[in-house]
DNA sequence: TCATTGGTTAAGGAAGCACTTGACTATGGG
DNA sequence: CCCATAGTCAAGTGCTTCCTTAACCAATGA
């Protein structure tokens, strides 16, 4: 069970889904599925050629993938084309930024305190 | 299992450690863990008080984090300090932004062309 | 010295995950 | 019609994850 997320103003609440997202990510395969869908729709056979893997496992992987919003697929006469969502992987990637950013930012505060007051070192800044 | 990761040239290698970088993010106790060190070195005891479980299972979050290298963490007397390490954060982002971009690339690329040669569809591209 | 604080170790259990096999359905070409 | 192709469903297995309790050790402060 994860945690209660709190909910701080001003910053997106990405809820819950960036658990399903990463999840998924955490996969070789499906991150090499998702590499492969990047570069075009492509039935659920394909997606399997290079994995060395039961189709019902593909499929499994695939329904992950769906699941977290990250595929999309659809079947058209017996194959089931799947193509890549975006949106989702961009909810990640912003997670991720602005951790980045908040870290640098952190950084900037307490370099320009040390540069204003030198001789007195930040609780535990390093 | 992963999947044996073509190693394509100029591209990162991302060496499995993609695998347990994301799979410690999945966890929503762990990226709040991750939010939290982000501000801030802090003690073990620190990061559980807002955290409804025992000291145990926390120590068991900071260990996997540990693990894929995202915290860092000494113990001085008897306070265990962790810090963040953003590396590695860095590392995911960079492979998600790479998704993001081949998808933005491919996008131009087939604009480019139904510019240049309308009335013939793409294979599949939508 | 002795209780408290902060952390660590070990063992175990419930649930989830990645994969398999086997049986089955449905589409489409010859 | 027949067979191959493409996918689906169900059940089961072994491994991992998340969390618990109980016992324990080591620094610290009164």
């Amino acid at each position: 069970m994860g945690v209660d997320q709190p909910i701080v103003k001003d910053m997106p609440n990405y809820g819950g889904s960036l658990d399903r997202v990463f999840q998924a990510l955490a996969d070789g395969t499906r991150r090499a599925m998702v590499e492969r869908l990047i570069r075009g729709p492509v039935s659920v056979s394909e997606l399997a050629r290079p994995l060395e893997m039961s189709l019902p496992a593909v499929m499994q992987h695939v329904q992950v993938l769906e699941a977290c919003g990250l595929v999309r697929s659809e079947k058209i006469g017996r194959v089931r084309t799947c193509r890549i969502e975006p949106d989702v992987l961009r909810t990640a990637e912003d997670w991720l930024a602005e951790q980045r950013t908040s870290w640098e930012r952190r950084l900037d505060r307490l370099g320009d305190y040390l540069l204003d007051d030198p001789g007195t070192p930040e609780q535990g800044s390093l």
